[in-house]
DNA sequence: AGAATATATATTGTATACAATCTTTGCCTA
DNA sequence: TAGGCAAAGATTGTATACAATATATATTCT
């Protein structure tokens, strides 16, 4: 079905757009960054056809938005998209959890630890970026292990829109802490806790969106006129 | 997060994708079938570089598979995927139907009721393809009532995958009787019972799934020795 | 004859040239 | 000076030429 991701040596389309996506993920490129084709290209030492294959599969996984004659852009989403991925992510993510739950082996477990080792490592060094696009990683992760391809697939497509809106809407200046809930999912899945795997896996998505600002819609044609006399 | 979809002139990426999508969802072009792409060209008076987007924007979708060097195939998912197509559905419709049914407007519910008779007229007319797709149209729509974008799109891959799905894996000769689950669907959101449609659509897939033959695995390297000699 | 190899053909992968479009800048006019 | 207009510049859209790879055909050797 999805075509043959084995090819990642450096200079094709996948392995440019790999290295696109996990720059997004890890804000450092943030949402509104313009794409130009001739900039991409120059960086990689490639021709404009492949970046330009790379840019549209970036903007079908929702990453960046592609504007006729004008160029890519990372997305900027909207308050209703922001909570439209997590809606998607509270029908998709539980059930599979309780799935993964199931299944889990102790080679699955000791992976999870160690991507939460990685993460706390990375919080640490002061790479809260890193930190971000581990925690998602987590996530999909759980997906891999409830053996599901497709769903595993849509999860990484929430995920990373939903490190656009954190870059956008995230309200503290903190870091997230979201090792204590990783933990305790890895604890139910190590006990093959499903229904437990699925409540933390609610719970945990409810929490997230709580630490978001998305209530006041931010008026999307704010103008700077409006900004400065209010 | 989309691309500005609304440029739909012909000779477009979008608008040879949306050709060749409704080709293959209406079983006019049978997975397997390589999609060359020159020969692809010549039909829509392009040139390569514009199909080449549109294969790649079919294969993100699901319904082509790109092999390097070779080019791009309509998709013949595993008996797995086709498993997890539907498990996939089974998580995101039900929910969606429910929240359909408590938004549902009468200009929605007359829409849905349009599409079932133009579903019905076609497979009058012997068009049992351009029924398939009308009736996985029905599903989208439904996600478009519950406003949900982003739900929507991935539902609209899914009813994709489930054509191609359908195509191998249909058991009998007759054509899908979906009239009967779609009308009661129908009723569901016009009395916004949430409960009621959000039931209606779980048993409505697990119909779905239950005329497929995927049962025994179709031993993906069965070869011709095997065949003759069991 | 049959298998392995070599050649030829066809198809995809990539860069680049040219066209179309948008953006910016400078100029002119009221 | 503000607004509009026009030309210049920059960027994307598309086709095509050439390179790389795969497939099909022909040939040779045992």
């Amino acid at each position: 079905m999805l075509k043959n991701l084995s090819d990642t040596r450096p200079g094709t389309v996948e392995a440019i757009a790999a290295t696109l996506t996990e720059a997004v993920l890890e804000h450092r490129v943030l949402p509104g960054t313009k794409l130009s084709e001739d900039e991409v290209g120059e960086i990689f030492g490639v021709g404009r056809t492949v970046v330009r294959q790379a840019l549209r599969t970036l903007a079908h996984e929702g990453l960046l938005t592609i504007e006729r004659n004008r160029g890519a852009f990372v997305s900027r989403p909207t308050v209703k998209q922001a909570r439209e991925v997590f809606e998607a992510r509270a029908l998709l993510e539980p059930r599979t959890a309780r799935a993964a739950a199931e299944r889990a082996t102790p080679g699955d477990i000791a992976a999870l630890e160690k991507h939460i080792d990685e993460e706390h490592a990375a919080l640490s060094g002061d790479l809260a970026g890193r930190a971000l696009k581990l925690s998602g990683h987590f996530h999909t992760e759980i997906a891999r292990i409830a053996n599901q391809v497709t769903i595993e697939a849509f999860i990484r497509q929430l995920v990373s829109r939903s490190s656009l809106v954190i870059a956008l809407y995230w309200r503290r200046r903190n870091a997230l802490c979201e090792s204590h809930s990783h933990h305790a999912l890895v604890d139910a899945l190590r006990h093959h806790d499903g229904a437990g795997a699925e409540e933390l896996m609610k719970g945990h998505l409810l929490d997230l969106l709580s630490q978001l600002d998305l209530a006041p819609q931010p008026e999307k044609t704010l103008s700077l006129a409006d900004a400065l006399l209010r």
